[in-house]
RNA sequence: GUGGGCGUAGCUCAAUGGUAGAGCACUGGACUGUGGCUCCAGACGUUGCGGGUUCGACUCCCGUCGCUCACCCCA
C-alpha cells in the first residue's frame, strides 16, 4: 500500500474541532450582526462558469488564480474565487419581484490559487454582506454601522480598527481638476496613489515622473499628501470645477453624514483607498487594523452600479463588502480578543455516563437514551471497566456531570449523579434524572 | 514568478563533527465502584529526501522537496 502524506493540500485547511470552533466563533458573530440589521442569508453554487468571473475581473487573473474544472460536457467551471458574480446572477432572477432594498449576506468558502502567506490561503471563508437597490449613501452608512456592531460584538473598540473610505468619482475629479492628470493616465495614477505607502520614495518618484513627463503635473502628484477632510484637499488653489463635480459633492456629503451618525470615531476619509479593480463605481472602503501587525485589509467593499449587467438589462446599484474570516481571526488573536476557552467544547451542562461493569451496559445506554429524549446532551464511556479512567476522561472533556452506574444502580433503576467540579454526589431515580439535571443546571 | 527563515518523537523544542534527548500529550500500572495531584513504566525516530566531505554527519557542502514570512498579485 502506498503511504500518502497526511497533510492537506497547500493553502487548504484541516479544521480540527478546536480550530473549527474559532472559525465558527467569527462566523457566528458576523451572522448575528447581519441578522440584527435585517439581512437574510443566501448561498450559491460553489462552481460557476469560468466566463462570468473572466468577464468581471479580467482574463489574466482568472487564468492564473482560478481553480478550473472541466466537466464531462467540456464546460469550464471555476471554483468560486468570490461570491459577487453568484450574488448578481441570483439577484437578476428575482430582480422584478423582490422587495427593495435587498439585504443579503453569505459566508461562502472561496478558492484562489495564490501563494499562501499570513492571512492568505487558497481555500478561505469570506463573509459577504450586500445591500442592493438604494442609490443613496445611506446604504453605506448602514453598512458601516453593521461593521461597527460586528467589531464591537467581538470586543474590538474603535481604537483598534478603522473603516477607511474614499470614492472613485472623487479621486477621478481630484486627478482631473486639481492635479491636471490627463484622462488617459488616470487609471495608472490611481494605482500610484494606492501604492504610495508600500513603496520607497525614490522608486515612487521615478514611477511618477516616467508616467507624467509634464513636470508641473508630476510635482502636484508627488506633493499630494493624505488629508483628512475631503472638502479641503491640501493644495493652494482648488478650482471651482472640482467643487462642482459629482464626485466631490457626493463624498463631502457622505463625510458629513458619517459625522452626524456618530460613526466618525471609526470611519475616516482616506484618499489612498482605491480598491483593486474597476469593479467599483462609487464609494469604496476597507477596514484596517490600526497597528502594523495585520497589514492586510480585514474587509474590503464598495459600490457597484453595474452589478447585474451580465445577467439583466435592468441596472441595479448596490454596495457591500467581503470579509476574510481568517484575517479577522488573526486580528482578534493579535489583540487577545478571543475568549480563552473559544476552542473548547462547552460541556458544563452535559453529562458523562460512566458504567463500571460491562454487565450493566444495557442500562447505561437506557439512561443515555432517556436523557437525550429530554434534549440533555450526554456521552457514554464505552470502556465499561475502570471507573477512575472514565471519570478522568469526563473531567478532561469538560463535562459538568457524571452519572455513575453499577450493579446497585441498575438493580434499583437509579444513577449516582456526581458534580465533577465539587465531587459531590447523590443517588437519583432514573425517572427524576432529567428534571433534576435541569434544576441543578439552572441553579448553578 | 522573486527573496529571506526553518525542516529532529503526535506537539513545542534541545543536542556547538563523537552513543539522538527533554517537556507536554498518549497507553498501562501503583489504585478490582470514584477523576483532577503524585510516582513508576511503556510506546513513539530512515534527524524531510538524495548525494558529497569525513575514521565518524542531526551538525559542514551541493541538490531537491516541504513549510513559513515577505515581494508580486489580491475579483
Amino acid at each position: 500500500m502506498p503511504r500518502f502524506s497526511p497533510q492537506p493540500q497547500k493553502g487548504f485547511t484541516d479544521f480540527f474541532p478546536d480550530v473549527l470552533r474559532v472559525h465558527r466563533y467569527v462566523e457566528e458573530h458576523l451572522r448575528r450582526s447581519a441578522e440584527l440589521f435585517g439581512y437574510e442569508e443566501y448561498d450559491g453554487p460553489i462552481m460557476e462558469p469560468l466566463e462570468i468571473y473572466a468577464a468581471k475581473s479580467g482574463e489574466e487573473l482568472v487564468r492564473e488564480q482560478a481553480y478550473v474544472v472541466k466537466d464531462k460536457g467540456g464546460r469550464e467551471l471555476a471554483l468560486r474565487p468570490e461570491m459577487t458574480p453568484s450574488l448578481a446572477r441570483m439577484v437578476a432572477q428575482i430582480q422584478k419581484s423582490a422587495t427593495r432594498p435587498i439585504r443579503w449576506y453569505s459566508v461562502p468558502t472561496c478558492f484562489r490559487y495564490e501563494r499562501p502567506q499570513r492571512g492568505r490561503v487558497r481555500e478561505f471563508g469570506q463573509a459577504n454582506v450586500d445591500i442592493l437597490g438604494p442609490d443613496s449613501s445611506d446604504a453605506e452608512l448602514e453598512i458601516f454601522s453593521l461593521i461597527r456592531n460586528f467589531m464591537e460584538s467581538l470586543g474590538a473598540d474603535g481604537k483598534l480598527y478603522r473603516i477607511r473610505y474614499s470614492s472613485r468619482r472623487y479621486l477621478d475629479a481630484l486627478l482631473e481638476h486639481v492635479l491636471g492628470v490627463p484622462a488617459d493616465r488616470t487609471v495608472e495614477v490611481r494605482k500610484m496613489i494606492d501604492r504610495r505607502d508600500k513603496m520607497d520614495a525614490p522608486a515612487f518618484e521615478k514611477w511618477v515622473r516616467d508616467v507624467l513627463p509634464e513636470n508641473a503635473i508630476a510635482d502636484r502628484v508627488l506633493g499630494l499628501r493624505p488629508f483628512a477632510d475631503p472638502a479641503t484637499p491640501p493644495v493652494a488653489d482648488v478650482p471651482p470645477a472640482f467643487r462642482e463635480s459629482a464626485g466631490y459633492r457626493e463624498l463631502v456629503e457622505f463625510s458629513r453624514k458619517v459625522e452626524e451618525t456618530g460613526l466618525a470615531g471609526v470611519a475616516v476619509f482616506d484618499p489612498t483607498i482605491v480598491r483593486g479593480l474597476d469593479y467599483y463605481t462609487g464609494l469604496v472602503y476597507e477596514v484596517h487594523d490600526v497597528g502594523t501587525e495585520n497589514r492586510r485589509a480585514l474587509f474590503g467593499g464598495g459600490r457597484y452600479d453595474n452589478l447585474l449587467e451580465l445577467f439583466s438589462n435592468e441596472p441595479m446599484t448596490g454596495t457591500g463588502f467581503g470579509m476574510g474570516i481568517l484575517t479577522v481571526k488573526l486580528f482578534l488573536e493579535t489583540y487577545g480578543l478571543l475568549p480563552a476557552d473559544v476552542g473548547k467544547a462547552d460541556r458544563k451542562g452535559a453529562l458523562y455516563v460512566a458504567c463500571a461493569n460491562a454487565a450493566q451496559r444495557g442500562y447505561a445506554f437506557e439512561v443515555a437514551a432517556t436523557l437525550r429524549r429530554e434534549k440533555l446532551a450526554c456521552e457514554v464511556d464505552l470502556d465499561f471497566q475502570k471507573l477512575g479512567r472514565q471519570l478522568g476522561r469526563a473531567d478532561g472533556k469538560g463535562y459538568g456531570w457524571a452519572a455513575i452506574i453499577g450493579e446497585s444502580e441498575a438493580r434499583d433503576r437509579t444513577v449516582t449523579l456526581k458534580r465533577l467540579a465539587t465531587a459531590r454526589q447523590e443517588t437519583v431515580p432514573l425517572a427524576d434524572l432529567p428534571a433534576k439535571l435541569n434544576d441543578l443546571s439552572r441553579g448553578s
